[in-house]
Parts: C-alpha cells; structure tokens; sequence
DNA sequence: TCCAGTTCTGCACACGTGTTCAAGTGTTGA
DNA sequence: TCAACACTTGAACACGTGTGCAGAACTGGA
C-alpha cells in the first residue's frame, strides 16, 4: 500500500510532475482551468503532499522541537499548550520530548531534534544543564529558553522569555508587610533554579527595603514538590518564634507546607499566612485557595513560538522578553492574629 | 551554513557515500578498518543523517503523531508521558497535537499527521468527533485509541486501551455500599462521554445487585470540570432526601462537588461520603484527601505505544486490552452517620 | 601463472518534492 | 504574414539517504 504521489496526480491529469506542484501551490504559472482540473483530480484521488519530499527540497521542516523536564508537570504542560497552539496556527509541527531531567537523555533529545532537522528548538525545563546549552547552539538552530536565561554572553541563536521574578517576588512581600507581617519564612529549593535565586533575591531586598531584619533560619529549602515543602514547613515550625507568613518559591510547595499546617491544626490562614508563586490550577482548589502569583504560562508559550517565528522570518527582535506575574489573592493570606516577638 | 551531509563525509574519507552509509550502519559489507576511519570522521565533523533523506529512503518515519483534547488535561498529560517515555526508547519521535475538542481542528490534525506520514497515531481525547475515526482509518495507518472503544466494526488499522469501567465502578459502589450506604448518588458528564456511560452502568448494576431502588433524582450531570460538579452537587443538596454518599466519574467533579460541600459547611465524610474517579494528583492536596480509583496512565500510554511497536513489527496482538483501576481509599468516605428514611 | 572464490566498493537508481531554464503554444500589433 | 511578446508547460536537476547489482580487489589453491 503506497501513498500516492504527485507523479500518480501527474499521471491522471497528463500533466508533468511540475504542474501539479504549481496548480496545488496556486502558482500564477499554471493556467487556471488546469489547475483547476489538477486539484480536483487530487482532491478525488486524497492526495497529501509528502512533507517529507517537500523538506527535502526546500530544506525547511516546518518542525520544532519542544524539550520539557516531564509533561506531567502541571505548569510545563500549561506552556506547552501555548506553544502547540501558536505553532499549529503557523503550519508548524511540534515534536514533544521528556527529558526527565536525566543529562544523557537531554543529549539523546538533543542529537534526535538535530536528525531530524527541527528548524527550531523551545526548552521548557526547570533545569538547563551545564553542557547543554552549548551542545544545543552549537547546531546553530534558533532557540528559546523559557524560563531559564542563557548564562552566557548574548549569543544570537538563543533567546528566552521569562518572568519577572524579582517584581512579583517584591509584590507577594509587598502584600505581606502591609498586612502587618514581619517574621515572613521563605521555602526555597535546594536544587538552586535560577527562578528560586531570584524570587529569594526579590526576598531579601523587600525586607532590607522594610527595614526588617533578615533570620536566616526563616529559610528553609525544600526541593520543589509537595514532599519537600512539607518538611520544610516542619523545620519552620520547629524554631523558638515560628513565622507568623510564609512565602513558598512555588505552589506545590506551598501544597505541601499546607498538609503539614493542617496535619498540626494550624489554621491558614488566621495562624499563619501562605502564598505560593506559579498559580497552578491546583490553587483553585485546595482550601483555604491559595493566594499565589500567576504566571502566564500559555502565554509565554505562545511568546516563545512567536519570537521562534520571528527568528525564522528574519524579523528583529529582542533577545530576551521578561513577562509580568499577578499577585492572586486568594483565602489563604490575613493579617497576623498574634504579636511576634520584635512588635513595636 | 548547510548541514555536513553524507557525501561530506564521503569526500573527506576518499570513499562513496554508500560505504559511509553501510559504515555508519555497521553493516558487514565494509572492511572493519575503512569503517573505523569513517565513523572517526563522520564523528569529528559532527555528522547525524539526516531523517529526512532516511525517512525518504525508507519509506519509515519513525514518529508517530499524538493527538490530545490537551495537554493541560492532567490526565492526558500523564498519559502522554508515558506514550513518549515508550516511544523514544525505541527510537520513535512524538508529534504533539492539540485538538481542543474543535471538530475542524481535528481534521487538521489528521490532514498534519497524514503530510507527515507518521507510522502511527494514537488518541488520547475525551471525545472522539463521529467522522473523526473513518478519516483516520481511511489513511490505512495504525491507531490506537485511548480510553474510548472503536465504536463501528472491528478494523485491521485501529486498536483500543481502556480502563475497565464497569469493574471499577462496581468496586466504587461495593466500597460505599460496603460502609453502609443506601443513597448513592451519582454525578456524571452530559456530554455522553462512554467513559460516563459505562461508570454509570457499573453504577447501576451495583444497585440492582444489592436490590436497592434506582432514584433518578440521584443522577446529576456535570461537564467533567470542576465548575459542573459544583453546580450538580447543589442539585443534589436540593433534594428532599439528599444521598449520605456521592459518586463522582472523575476527579474534577469531585472536587468541585467537594467546593460546594465545603462551602455549605457539609463535612466530608462525616455528613456525606465522596468519591472521585481518576486519581489526578491533586486528588492527594485536596482535604480531605479524595477516595478515588486510579487509572494507570502512564502505563496506559506505554501500553499503547507497545500495541503500535507490536503493528509495526508485525507481531499479532489483541486489538483491544482493558487494564484494571484500582481504589485508593484515602480520607472522603466513611460508613453515613444518619440513617436514610428507608433504612431497614 | 591462472582461476575460482571471497571480500569489498561504487555506480545507478529510487524515494517525493520544488525550482530553474529552455522550449512550446498562442496572441497581438505592425 | 511575421516578429515580438506573454503565457504555459516539461525536462533536468537538486535535496540526503538506502540498496541491488556489477565489478574491482584481494586471497588462496592448483
């Protein structure tokens, strides 16, 4: 069983191979009753053009490569939904390839988007290692971090969009100062994503900015999942003066440090305020909600396809594009019920 | 800048490009030390064939095109990581499609897949559109369907994976029936998915096993989201007699069906038992914890991805294999605490 | 030295499409 | 009627790889 070709379109039309590709590309070279005549026979015949033969041609895929750390993470698969979405409204094709976070799975993904000759290549993984990014602009192939920065010198085939980190960091302090916090506890990761580095940046300043001492022992690192801020959140509740808010690098930190309050009996948020970054659809729905940052997570999908189309087209345009969060306030942030320690 | 082609290789190595193939292909036909010194070469000049002059060649794509409502259905996300984790370890590439369950872009999707000559589809949609599946079989590919049974006769192209519905709805039903309860509610999907409709049957044959009277009043319809199983749990809260215990067909139903509970200051489980379908992971954030039946999705996926491998390689299979759910009890359910009005 | 057999290599073609260029056909104006 | 021109078509080639087959090179034996 063989696909019909533009040859058996060619065949039935007596026409040449040639016109056939002109009359179905609506060429103004074919005249157009033949054209005509030509696609209908290929209509009738369910001719599909081979985009394999087209690539060979015109050494253009049509095809990008979209690397994540695992689609089963809720905030990936946000991203790329937008990706997919942008890309299929362009004729695009999107390959989707786990790269668990395993570095000889990330070259594997790697040489395998190179064979295939992808014409671009969108990396939405929490982590990016070490020889990867060159190993990728070495393929010269246009690129797009998402939410990771090229830690390089500005190279001019990667890019990246990401989010303001230290804005919205200063916003979720904003919101707790001026409810009256003053002991705020920050859940990081132990892994030390640049995300977590810059959120705890955006951290420390608003305290300095406050004039409010910074306690080390007000930041505990967990490692990104629920299990790992739910131990945190145990450590946290384990010092002499406990914090009376706590800022959680990300939701399902957040989700966990929640079981733990709950697993104690502390109420969120009369006992102690929390608030998560990222606005998974799981901060809809646990309870209290969650208030947390939103990130635009389809959005900056479809942001990293478009500056991928740019780059293909030649358009100029910006190297890196920095979106912007919004604070959610959900249920789970209130004024502190008791005096700390350092109260006026 | 082109790419380093096989006869590249062939020029710096003073042999023809059939040799570089048959060498880089380890095939016995070439002198092992002519083979070393050209894989040597291929290596130092950064050589990978390309896929599409093999692709060509071959007439073997070795990608295979998924199509998903989308892929911020956690569901399916879990599911498609297992399809990909599968499928790269044999050497196959994953086209990601969303079709928003959008009828044109369905069609779209296929049309894609077909241009592209994938070796093999699979479907991981809630719906499959009425005209959706012919089309697909008309492209003589092999499919395999996910979670939603071919409805006409049996076909040589297209194979299914599904839970096995009414199994696990009876051992839903046995759990709650088994605590005590006799008014049973159960809130569905009135888009009439088949998934809906078998959970139901096991729901109702459940009930006629233990001689316990059907009440259409207990029968509500969500839409498979949180919003819909919100509104048709205050249905169900309206009604004279409301049911001690709650059957959800899947997770986010019952997790907005939990909001409404929660909101009305109904406790769960103590005033009624709830019960979800799926096992999302949010279904272990929620509080109480979700009683619910786990679908194997990711091993749903591999499975589906071997039945394609297994078309591919001509080795005869079951055109249909039902995997099992399991239920997980955790906090929502608990034997009802009031007697119902036709207690014994 | 020559022949038979084995081992290795390259020519030619196939796969399906797009594009350049030359040639064919028809039309218009002088 | 013929040249000039526009319009339409097809031959030939390119893209990168794999494979059948013929022939070259080498090996061993008589």
């Amino acid at each position: 069983m063989r696909h019909v070709s533009i040859k058996d379109i060619a065949r039935a039309a007596k026409v040449s191979h040639p016109t056939v590709s002109r009359a179905l590309r609506h060429s103004p070279l074919v005249r157009s009753e033949t054209a005509k005549e030509i696609r209908k026979i290929a209509e009738t015949m369910g001719y599909r053009p081979s985009a394999i033969g087209r690539s060979l041609a015109t050494r253009k895929t049509n095809m990008i490569g979209v690397v994540v750390t695992t689609i089963a993470d809720p905030f990936i698969a946000d991203v790329v939904r937008g990706i997919e979405d942008t890309a299929n409204e362009f004729g695009y094709s999107v390959f989707l390839a786990n790269s668990n976070a395993n570095p000889d799975r990330e070259i594997q993904v790697v040489h395998s988007f190179h064979e295939r000759r992808v014409d671009g290549i969108l990396v939405a993984a929490s982590r990016v290692g070490a020889l990867y990014v060159p190993l990728l602009s070495r393929l010269r192939v246009p690129i797009v971090l998402i939410n990771n920065q090229h830690p390089d010198e500005p190279d001019q085939f990667v890019r990246s969009v990401m989010i303001d980190n230290i804005k919205a960091s200063s916003e979720v302090m904003g919101h707790l100062i001026g409810l009256g916090h003053r002991r705020i506890a920050y859940i990081g990761d132990k892994s030390g994503f640049q995300s977590d580095t810059e959120r705890f940046a955006g951290y420390r300043r608003s305290l300095e900015l406050a004039s409010y001492a910074f306690s080390p022992e007000l930041v505990v690192h967990g490692d990104g999942k629920a299990e790992g801020g739910l131990q945190a959140m145990e450590k946290l509740l384990q010092i002499a003066d406990p914090p009376t808010a706590v800022f959680c690098y990300n939701d399902m930190s957040a989700l966990g440090a929640l079981r733990t309050l709950c697993a104690q009996g502390i109420r969120v948020p009369a006992d102690i305020s929390l608030i998560g970054f990222d606005d998974l659809a799981i901060a809809s729905y646990t309870s209290p909600l969650l208030t947390t940052v939103r990130q635009p997570k389809q959005q900056m999908g479809r942001i990293a396809m478009q500056m991928l189309l740019d780059t293909f087209s030649g358009v100029e345009s910006k190297s890196s594009i920095k979106v912007e969060g919004e604070l959610i306030l959900r249920e789970s942030t209130a004024p502190p019920s008791r005096c700390d320690g350092n109260a006026n």
